[in-house]
RNA sequence: GUGGAUGUAGCUCAGUUGGUUAGAGUACCAGAUUGUGGCUCUGGGGGUCGUGGGUUCAAAUCCCAUCAUCCACCCCA
């Protein structure tokens, strides 16, 4: 049987890689604009930080890992986020005894068991950003307007921004509770999976799709009507920030994000029309993250971006317009015995800062030209006996079919006067 | 993990109630133009019909299994 890419992974192709190079190249420029550094984590880490920093009862840690042993019997996962590995790493170089706060970015693939769909992949690649050091609500609206500026800078601005607080562990404990009594009387009706979600995380019942269990659960107590003072009051300037700068959100009573490390704020970007898997971001403050993995208690907040779901939304609205890659010079050699002559002039062409090309496949003079015309070529530098006896070569402008016989010695200067004049 | 749809050339797809040598468009290569591109014309290469079993005189076609893709659920990016 044929090898075939595995299952939910798969090749990125030189066409397509263009247009990962131009959404890194956004995302990279938008994040150093607002101060962020480029950190780079090792793919695989020790199993146990994503158990301690995801949470043992997430869907993440218990069925969608890419956990393996080593020859030293090492238990390893393949990282199926980003946060776990920023955090491991500022507590490993004791980072927090520097300037504070730390703001990364890092770009990168990560790895999830999964069932592959639309925009769903078991090896995807995620953008993110993480700040620690600071509680400061004005450093959430400055990840937030962060993740907006990528998206307009993507020429995506038909997003859907939906924020919520999930308070501090204080407050959504008290919540907890409240919202456990609620539904207690009315347990029965929720179903199958909410059943089990009332047990381990009843606030994942508040974002379940099921229109019954939405009923039976009418008029629920929200999180945002039982935070804390400090919690409410720091929402409550997170949300004004944005108000102030233009940012459009929604507040959503039902966002309850999966990841076990989330307080204060959380949110999530959705682009309708890309399929069911319409989240392309999410996010949120995790205070307690770096102490539940052996740090400091040190604040964080940051978020991450599906690429491949971003770029699927690109395609599907269409408003990127990428420059096909094009080569300056191609080099027809007219005869087979002047194959040396012409690596050599191809070589010194390079080293002179052009982009040149050639055949590799004997092909006809006319051949050689269509090969030109396919790969773009603004000039042809034709190689045959006459230019070899004469000492000189012929250039041909692919545009305007002009032609020049131009001297061995003046050939660079005049190609590089060409071209900077067009 | 659950349910549904689909797998024929590199790509997009035809292929009749099971019947002889599996086709088209496009892409690729060559020639017309032996040293000159885009258009046109002519020709050529390329398929174990996803894979493995079964039914049959005969299977791309029917049955089973398996793998993969897509869609939805779950969940998330």
């Amino acid at each position: 049987m044929q090898i075939k890419a595995p299952r939910g992974t798969y090749d990125i192709l030189p066409e397509e890689a263009v247009k990962w190079q131009w959404m890194e190249q956004i995302m990279k420029e938008t994040a150093a604009r607002f101060g962020y550094q480029e950190i780079r984590t090792p793919v695989f880490e020790h199993t146990e930080l994503f158990q301690r920093g995801v949470g043992e009862s997430t869907d993440i840690v218990t069925k969608e890992m890419y956990t393996f042993h080593d020859k030293s019997q090492r238990s390893l996962t393949l990282r199926p986020e980003g946060t776990a590995s920023c955090t491991r790493a500022l507590i490993e170089h004791s980072l927090y005894n520097g300037t504070l706060p730390i703001k990364w970015f890092y770009a990168g693939p990560m790895f999830r068991y999964d069932r592959p769909q639309t925009g769903r992949y078991r090896q995807f690649h995620q953008f993110g950003v993480e700040a620690f050091g600071s509680r400061s609500p004005f450093l959430d609206a400055e990840v937030l307007f962060l993740l907006v500026e990528i998206l307009q800078g993507m020429g995506l601005s038909e997003y859907e921004l939906h924020l919520n607080s999930v308070g501090c562990p204080l407050c959504r404990e008290q919540y907890r509770q409240k919202l456990i009594d609620h539904m207690a009387p009315v347990k029965d009706k929720l179903c199958k999976d909410c059943q089990v979600r009332y047990l381990q995380n009843p606030l994942r019942v508040l974002d379940c799709k099921e229109a019954t269990c939405h009923q039976a659960i009418i008029n629920y107590p929200t999180l945002i009507d039982n935070l804390c003072d400090d919690c409410r009051t720091h929402y409550g300037m997170v949300q004004q920030t944005l108000k102030d700068n233009g940012i459009e959100f929604v507040h959503d009573n039902n966002l309850v994000r999966g990841l076990d490390y989330y307080t204060n704020t959380a949110f999530e970007v959705h682009i309708p029309g890309i399929g069911a898997q319409s989240a392309v971001g999410g996010g949120g403050r995790y205070d307690g993250l770096v102490e539940s993995i052996g740090g400091p208690s040190l604040p964080g907040i940051g978020f991450a971006l599906g690429m491949e779901r971003l770029l699927l939304a690109v395609d599907k609205l269409g408003c990127v317009s990428r420059a096909q890659q094009t080569v300056d010079v191609f080099l027809a050699v007219m005869q087979e015995n002047l194959e040396n002559q012409a690596a050599s002039l191809l070589y010194k062409l390079r080293q002179q800062g052009l982009s040149a090309d050639k055949d590799y496949n004997q092909r006809s003079g006319r051949a050689q030209m269509k090969l030109a015309d396919k790969l773009g070529a603004k000039y042809v530098i034709l190689l045959g006996e006459d230019e070899i006896k004469g000492n000189f070569v012929t250039v041909r402008d692919m545009k305007s079919k002009e032609q020049w016989k131009i001297d061995n010695e003046g050939l660079i200067p005049f190609l590089h006067e060409c071209l900077d004049n067009r």
